[in-house]
DNA sequence: CGTTACGTTTACGTGCGCGTCAACTTTTCT
DNA sequence: AGAAAAGTTGACGCGCACGTAAACGTAACG
């Protein structure tokens, strides 16, 4: 089987991540890589794991939020009460999202609209705004 | 007219923050009540911006890039170079939001993907998940 | 006229998310 | 064998976005 882990620096390569930032992460129990000796090797488990991770940084959530969206991507045979209080964590994340989601068209619609403004500004002070929005 | 100025306890008690806050916000430049004497009165002005502030925060951005896309609402007669350097700014938020738009809407996705494998199980398991998604 | 309420400045403290050494072990190249 | 490369564990530092406490002004109320 290829070999399917990774060494902290090509974790750090693929991702765009420095090391410290994954012994961070490690330390705050988003990841949890074997060891090999000393040597941390990250299992395809800790990629999957990392690629949520940053993708719920750029929503703004925090780690330890991120941490309990987590679990629930891997709540495959937990116990009864934990899977229904993962559950009900997950609603509450995906009404977050989705009240985001309406919040950030909203604000895209009213940045389009300030952009056109300007556009026609600059078009009549006679200044290339080169950027013919497809 | 309707006194249109609000004092600081107003502002805090209509948009939910802090006297700090303001204060630092007033500080960092992005707001700038008028003195009434010592103390502050807020304008419509300011709460138009505040709002904005807030909304900006939600979706991650710093209290600096705030202050370059609140310019943008404001360059009514500026300068021709100082409109054409907000206005490219403007672009490249708008760029930047569209990209959390489409990160966003897959992120959600695959989270109602995993809410709805998590009702079945509860309901395998004889759980009630009460939550008829519409 | 005191005190209660609301506001102010100044300044140090705090939590988060890492950055940045320092000192050390463990391969790996030549 | 010797040196460079890659990894490790502390531990202190830093920027951001405020929190929090101290000390003070001022204006209104009973």
């Amino acid at each position: 089987m290829t070999e399917t882990t990774m060494t902290i620096r090509q974790m750090c390569d693929s991702f765009g991540v420095t090391p410290r930032t994954l012994r961070f992460y490690e330390a705050k129990e988003l990841l949890s890589p074997i060891r090999e000796g000393q040597k941390r090797l990250f299992t395809r488990r800790d990629r999957a794991r990392l690629k949520l991770i940053l993708r719920g940084k750029k929503f703004g959530f925090s780690l330890e939020e991120i941490r309990q969206l987590l679990d629930l991507y891997e709540m495959e045979g937990g116990e009864d009460t934990q899977l229904a209080r993962t559950y009900k964590i997950a609603l509450a994340h995906l009404a977050e999202m989705e009240a985001q989601r309406a919040a950030l068209d909203e604000a895209i619609a009213e940045l389009k609209e300030q952009i056109d403004w300007g556009a026609r500004e600059l078009a009549a002070r006679g200044i290339a705004s080169n950027t013919s929005a497809a």
